[in-house]
DNA sequence: GAGTTCACG
DNA sequence: GACGTACGTGAACTCA
C-alpha cells in the first residue's frame, strides 16, 4: 500500500546523531586494531534506543538522512557559506562510513545525496509525505528545520525527549513556521555563516517580520521603518538578506531515487545486526540486543597481546595453490554474492599491456578475506592446444583462439557490473586508476572504491615508493610472483592473454589476496597517521578526476611536429657537420665522453672537470662558458637543443598519437612525487617546451578541436605566497595584497632602490634569490644561477635574511621539526617524511633543502588538487561544454565551446583561486591569470 | 642499468 | 675545516 494517510514516516537526522554521540563519548577504540568506534558506539547506542522506544507507536516509515560531500549548491550561490565551520576531526573521519553500515545493519533505511544537505532531504521526504496526507516526525533538534513545521509535521528532539509543534517554533523564532526563514534571513546564522542583516538578531527580525508580514515586504516597504539605523542596515544589505533567505531555505524538490515506499520500517535481521556489532567489538551493546532479540550472542574474541609481528598475525598464510579458478557463471554469481554479504572486495584486472588506453581486459580477481581470492579469465587465448608444460611458454607460433574454460567476456561483465557500480559495496584495488581506465572502456563504472597505494602514499610519502611488490615485501614480509616469470621480458615479452591459465590464476589471484590484505592493515592505520582527511580529500577523490582527463586527452597535430621534426632535421645535419669540421675529425655529437674528450684533451681548453666516472662534464653550463671564446661549443649547445626538442618531442610525440581517438593521452602519477605533485608520464605533458622560442613552438600542434578553444589558467606565484603566509612575512604579504611586483619589491627591500628606479638587473638578481628561498637557498647554489662569485652571493642571501627574518625562522622551525620528526607537513596535512635529515655528511644537505622546499611545494600541490577535484561539480553546469584536460603543477588546461569560455573561465578561475578554503585561510590572495587560444602556444 | 643531459614548474 | 649543493619531476641517449 502506498504511503498515505495513516502512515506515520520517521526522519532521523544521521549527522545530528553522529555528532552528539562523538562528544558525548570518550575517544573509544576497537581493541584488535585500535581503529576508532567511539561515535560508531554512541551512534549504535542511539538507534538501539530510538528502536526500543518505538514499541507500540504507531510508526511506519523511517529512515536516517546523512550529508554528504562538503560542497553542495549553496557554495555555489555563496562560496562562503560554512566556511568557518571546523573540519572534522581526524579519528571521526574514519567512521562515518561506519555510521552508514551502522544504520544498515539495524536494517533502517539509509539515504544521502552528493551535494545536498540532509536538511534538503529532510525537508523533500517532508512534503511528499504531508501531501501524500501522512504524518511525519523530524527526531532532530536542528532549528535549521523548523521551517518545515506543520500539517502533520513534528520534530522531536530526542535527547530531551521533547515534541516540537507549530507554538514550539514559534517559542524560539516568534514567528509560525511559514516565516522562519524570512526571520532567518534576517538575523543570519554565525554557525552556518550566512551573513544576514548586520546588528539584526532574532528577536528583532521577528519583530520586522510580524509587523510587515512577510521579508519581501519589509525589504520593499523598508523606507517606512522608524529607527534610521534599522532602516539604513535594511536598505543597504539588501541583496546580502536576499541571498541569505535562498541560503536558509530548504529544498523540497530535491531529485530522489527512491520514494517513500521505499522506506517501510523493517525488523533488523539478528544475524547481520549482531555481525556487524560484534566486528566492532562492542560486548556490551551486542548482549543487550542479543537479549532484546531472544538469540544467542556472537562470541567476540579478546584480541591476543599484541605480538612481535603486527603484520596480520592470525592471516592464512599466502599459498597460490589455493586460489579457485572461475568458469562458469554459477561460481562467479558466488563470488558476488560474497561481496555482497561483505560490503567489500578487492578487485584487480589484468590486460594486454600497461596502457590502459589500448590494453585489452583479459581478465579479472576478487578476493574478499585473506587467503580466499579467484581470477576469472575471460580472453585468454591458446585454444584446445594449450597445455602447460607441453609447449615453449614464451613461444611465438601462438594460437588466437580463445581457450576453452571461460565465461564469455560479455555475460561475465553484465554479472559483474551491478557489484562493481554498487554505491554499497567498496572496491579495494592497488593503483586503481588503472583499473577504473579499463573498465570504463567495457562501460563499467568503477565506484566507490578504496587504493591501498594512495593509502600507502599518504601515509609513508618519502619512505619508500608505493607499487605492490615493494608494500607487499615490506607490510606483509611476502614477495608476490613477479610478473616477468609469466610474460617474460625484453622483445620475448607475450602478452597476458597467451600466459596459461592456470598460471594466471596463480599470480593474479595472488595480487588480489595481497591488496586486501594491504588494505586491512592500512585502514585501521590512517587515523593513526593523522591522515585520513588528506586521503579522504585529497587523494582518493582524484581518481576519476584523473581517470577522466587522461581518457579525454588532447588533440595533436602530427603534421605541424612531422614538419618540425623535418626543419630540425636538416638544421641538425648543418650544425654537425660545422663541428666536425671545428673538430678536425668526425665523433658522435651526441655523445658526452667523446665532445669532452675533443673539448678538453684534443682542443686543451679551460676548464675541464672530470666527474665520478673519470668522464669530462659537458653541461649545458660549462659549454655556456666555453662559448665566449670558441664557436664549437655554441654549436653543439644549439645542436643539443634541436636534439632534445626532435627526440622528446616532435618525434616522440606523433608515436602517442592514439590511433583511434587522434588525441595523446598521458597517465598521471598520483603517487609519484614525495612532496604531492603529480607526475606526467608516457608522454610526460609536464614538460613541453615553452621557455626558448624556438620549443615554444611544439605547442603550437597542442590544439583544439574544431569549434572549441583551449582555455589556459594558472595560479601567479603560488609557492611565493604560500612561503610568504607560513613564514608570516608581512611586508611579502602585504605586496600580494597591493597587487605589487613581488620581485622588483623585494630587490627594493634588499637594495634600498625605490620601486620606480628599479632596473631590470636588479630585479632579476631578486627573482633568483625568491627562487632560492623556496628551494633551501645555499651561497653556493645562489652564486652559480646568477654566475656570481660565491662571497657575494652569500652577501645577497645575508642581507635578505636580515630584511625577511621571518624566513630564516621558517627555514630553521623546519629544519627542527624534521630532525625531531623525521617529517615535514603541508598546511593540509600532508605528511612527507625525511629519513635523511639526521644523516651524517652531504646527504643531510640535500635531506634539508628537501624538507624546506616540501611543505612549500607540497602545500601549492595540495591546492590544486583540491581545485581539480571541486572543478567537474564545478563545471557541470556547462554540460560537456568544458572538459579539463591537463595539470601542469600550477596550471590547469580545458578545452572549451567557443561560446562557453567566459563562463568557464569565471567558474574555473573561482575554484581555483578558493580552493585553499574552507581548510585552510591564506593570508595572502591566490590569484589565478587565464588565457586562450587555438593552440596552446596561444593559450599559455 | 647507471650516468648524463635537458625539458618543465 | 671540509664536505658537496639550489627543490620536484620524466625521457632520450650513450656506454659499459
Amino acid at each position: 500500500m502506498a504511503f498515505g494517510k495513516g502512515h506515520h514516516l520517521h526522519l532521523i537526522d544521521g549527522s545530528a546523531f553522529i555528532f552528539r554521540a562523538y562528544h558525548a563519548l570518550p575517544p573509544l577504540t576497537r581493541k584488535s586494531d585500535g581503529l576508532p568506534i567511539g561515535a560508531v558506539a554512541g551512534f549504535c547506542n542511539m538507534l538501539q534506543r530510538y528502536v526500543e522506544g518505538n514499541n507500540g507507536s504507531d510508526v511506519t516509515h523511517v529512515a536516517v538522512i546523512f550529508d554528504k560531500g562538503s560542497h553542495t549548491f549553496r557554495n555555489d550561490m555563496y562560496d562562503l557559506y560554512k566556511a568557518n565551520r571546523e573540519a572534522m576531526p581526524e579519528d571521526l573521519r574514519p567512521q562515518m562510513p561506519l555510521t552508514r553500515r551502522a544504520t544498515e545493519a539495524f536494517n533502517i533505511a539509509c539515504k544521502e545525496l552528493e551535494g545536498y544537505e540532509a536538511d534538503d532531504i529532510i525537508a523533500t521526504l517532508s512534503c511528499q509525505a504531508r501531501a501524500a496526507g501522512g504524518q511525519v516526525t523530524i527526531i532532530s533538534s536542528d532549528k535549521d528545520l523548523m521551517q518545515l513545521v506543520g500539517g502533520g509535521v513534528e520534530m522531536l528532539d530526542a535527547m530531551k525527549n521533547r515534541r516540537i509543534d507549530r507554538d514550539g517554533v514559534f517559542e524560539k523564532f516568534g514567528v509560525f513556521p511559514d516565516r522562519v526563514v524570512d526571520v532567518q534571513a534576517l538575523a543570519g546564522d554565525s554557525v552556518d555563516n550566512v551573513p544576514g542583516a548586520p546588528g539584526i538578531g532574532i528577536k528583532t527580525a521577528a519583530l520586522l517580520i510580524n509587523e510587515f508580514g512577510s521579508l519581501e515586504e519589509l525589504l520593499d516597504r523598508a523606507e517606512e521603518i522608524k529607527q534610521p539605523k534599522r532602516r539604513q542596515t535594511l536598505i543597504e544589505n539588501r541583496d546580502q538578506i536576499e541571498l541569505s533567505k535562498k541560503l536558509v531555505q530548504l529544498d523540497c524538490d530535491t531529485p530522489l531515487d527512491f520514494g517513500l515506499d521505499d522506506l517501510e520500517v523493517k525488523d533488523p535481521d539478528p544475524e547481520v545486526l549482531l555481525g556487524f556489532l560484534a566486528e566492532m567489538e562492542f560486548r556490551t551493546l551486542t548482549k543487550r540486543i542479543s537479549d532484546a532479540l531472544h538469540v544467542e550472542a556472537p562470541a567476540i574474541p579478546e584480541p591476543e597481546v599484541q605480538q612481535g609481528d603486527a603484520n596480520a598475525p592470525d592471516a592464512p598464510k599466502i599459498d597460490p595453490e589455493k586460489y579457485e579458478c572461475v568458469s562458469d557463471l554459477a561460481a562467479l554469481d558466488a563470488w558476488i554474492a560474497r561481496a555482497y554479504a561483505r560490503g567489500w572486495i578487492a578487485v584487480d584486472t589484468e590486460t594486454t599491456g600497461l596502457n590502459e588506453m589500448i590494453a585489452d581486459l583479459v581478465g579479472v580477481s576478487l578476493c574478499v578475506e585473506a587467503g580466499e581470492a579467484c581470477y576469472i579469465p575471460l580472453t585468454h587465448r591458446g585454444g584446445a592446444a594449450q597445455k602447460e608444460g607441453t609447449e615453449d611458454l614464451f613461444s611465438e607460433k601462438a594460437d588466437d583462439s580463445l581457450a576453452p574454460g571461460q565465461i564469455p567476456l560479455e555475460a561475465a561483465l553484465a554479472a559483474l557490473k551491478p557489484m562493481l557500480e554498487d554505491p554499497s559495496i567498496l572496491k579495494i584495488g592497488q593503483n586503481m586508476k588503472y583499473d577504473a581506465k579499463i573498465l570504463a572502456r567495457y562501460g563499467i563504472n568503477l565506484a566507490p572504491i578504496d587504493d591501498t597505494m594512495l593509502m600507502s602514499y599518504a601515509m609513508h610519502a618519502g619512505e619508500h615508493t608505493h607499487g605492490m611488490d615493494t608494500l607487499s615485501e615490506r607490510y606483509l614480509s611476502h614477495t608476490p610472483i613477479p610478473i616477468k616469470e609469466l610474460i617474460g621480458s625484453g622483445k620475448s615479452q607475450i602478452t597476458f592473454d597467451r600466459v596459461p591459465i592456470e598460471t594466471a590464476v596463480r599470480y593474479a589471484a595472488e595480487d588480489a589476496d595481497v591488496t586486501l590484505r594491504l588494505w586491512q592493515l592500512f585502514k585501521p592505520q590512517l587515523h593513526g597517521a593523522k591522515v585520513t582527511r588528506v586521503y579522504e580529500t585529497m587523494e582518493r577523490p582524484l581518481v576519476p578526476v584523473l581517470a577522466k582527463m587522461e581518457m579525454a586527452g588532447i588533440k595533436v597535430d602530427r603534421q605541424t611536429l612531422s614538419r618540425m621534426s623535418s626543419a630540425f632535421a636538416q638544421k641538425m645535419a648543418g650544425l654537425e657537420a660545422e663541428i666536425h669540421e671545428l673538430a678536425g675529425e668526425k665523433f658522435n655529437v651526441g655523445s658526452p665522453a667523446q665532445l669532452g674528450e675533443i673539448l678538453f684533451e684534443k682542443m686543451s681548453l679551460e676548464g675541464g672537470k672530470r666527474g665520478k666516472n673519470g668522464k669530462y662534464s659537458t653541461g649545458a653550463d660549462v659549454l655556456e662558458d666555453l662559448a665566449t671564446e670558441h664557436d664549437l661549443p655554441r654549436r653543439v649547445l644549439d645542436w643539443r637543443q634541436l636534439s632534445k626538442l626532435k627526440s622528446t618531442y616532435t618525434d616522440a610525440l606523433q608515436e602517442h598519437i592514439n590511433k583511434d581517438t587522434g588525441r595523446v593521452h598521458t597517465s598521471y602519477s598520483i603517487a609519484g612525487a614525495n612532496t604531492g605533485r603529480l607526475a606526467s608520464t608516457d608522454p610526460n605533458l609536464q614538460n613541453i617546451p615553452v621557455r626558448s622560442e624556438e620549443g615554444r613552438r611544439i605547442r603550437e600542434a597542442f590544439v583544439a578541436e574544431e569549434g572549441k578553444v583551449l582555455v589556459s589558467l594558472d595560479y601567479s606565484q603560488i609557492e611565493l605566497r604560500i612561503l610568504a603566509h607560513v613564514a608570516g612575512i608581512e611586508a611579502l604579504k602585504q605586496a600580494f595584497r597591493d597587487g605589487q611586483d613581488i620581485h622588483a619589491m623585494t630587490a627594493s627591500e634588499m637594495f634600498n632602490v625605490p620601486m620606480d628606479e628599479m632596473t631590470p638587473d636588479v630585479r632579476r638578481q631578486a627573482k633568483a634569490i625568491n627562487f632560492g628561498v623556496i628551494y633551501g637557498i645555499s651561497g653556493f647554489g645562489l652564486a652559480r644561477n646568477l654566475r656570481i662569485p660565491r662571497a657575494e652571493a652569500q652577501g645577497f642571501i645575508d642581507r635578505y635574511f636580515e630584511r625577511f627574518p621571518g624566513i630564516k625562522t621558517y627555514m630553521d622551525d623546519t629544519i627542527a621539526f624534521a630532525k625531531e620528526h623525521d617529517r615535514v607537513e603541508t598546511l593540509f596535512g600532508r605528511v612527507i617524511h625525511t629519513p635523511e635529515i639526521n644523516a651524517k655528511g652531504p646527504r643531510s644537505g640535500f635531506a634539508k633543502r628537501a624538507a624546506i622546499n616540501a611543505p612549500i611545494q607540497g602545500t601549492a600541490a595540495d591546492i590544486i588538487r583540491r581545485a581539480m577535484i571541486r572543478m567537474p561539480a564545478a563545471i557541470a553546469g556547462l554540460e560537456g561544454r568544458a572538459v579539463m584536460l591537463l595539470q601542469v603543477h600550477d596550471e590547469l588546461l580545458f578545452e572549451v565551446d567557443e561560446g562557453s569560455v567566459d563562463q568557464l573561465i569565471a567558474i574555473a578561475k573561482e575554484v581555483m583561486e578558493g580552493a585553499a578554503a574552507p581548510v585552510v585561510h591564506l593570508d595572502v590572495p591566490l590569484i589565478v591569470d587565464a588565457g586562450q587560444g587555438r593552440s596552446w602556444a596561444e593559450a599559455h
